[in-house]
DNA sequence: GTCCATACTTGCAAAAAACAAGTGTATTGT
DNA sequence: ACAATACACTTGTTTTTTGCAAGTATGGAC
């Protein structure tokens, strides 16, 4: 199994990447996450409790029955990857016309 | 819709970063690739597709019934990116004790 | 006590992926 | 000429994942 397999069995899900790259931004609770990405309520809880038992975000406790979800040092380490991928998606909309 | 998520449209689905990372070793044929990376061959042929309509790759004739695939400038940039996420799985997997 | 917000869960349908088997074309061996 | 093999796929069918809609639990605010 390659590195990039480990990697992808972490972050590779569908909204998985969208969701931590929302979190580089700071931590957010459940509904600002819903609202920003526009993600599915049963796929966001899913994807949170993954990346929870993954090491890369945890849950804060705010008050009442609200939390938020911040990255891990593990979370933060994806700002590299994340931002790579975004200056190719970015590169990728420039040449739009030709195809 | 960010940067990132354009990325994703494209690279997102199963297999397809793999099937990139794979190609960036050079040129290889049909069977080279689901050899390498055990993808089911259904989904290896809609990925080539796919990528080969977004420009990531294209299909070389070589003689007879067979051809390489191989990527295009727009899939060779996609390098740093893999490089970078394989990077994160790298370090992922050091400290795996821990969970 | 009623209303609202937040953070989810549950049930079901649709889409995507995995598995298994088969097809078409050319090549090699006899 | 004919059988066996290699290559690049396609075609069903089952399983898994995703999405949609609705409902639940907890804690204030009024």
């Amino acid at each position: 199994m390659s590195d990039l397999t480990a990697a992808l069995e972490v972050v590779g899900a569908r909204w998985a990447l969208l969701i931590v790259e929302q979190l580089l931004e700071g931590p957010q609770r459940y509904g600002d996450l819903q609202r920003a990405l526009g993600t599915p309520t049963n796929m966001l809880a899913t994807r949170l409790r993954e990346l929870e038992a993954a090491g890369v975000l945890v849950r804060l406790p705010l008050r009442h029955n609200t939390r938020a979800y911040a990255l891990t040092d593990r979370g933060l380490a994806l700002r590299e990857a994340i931002d790579a991928l975004g200056r190719w998606g970015a590169e990728q909309r420039e040449g739009d016309s030709g195809r």
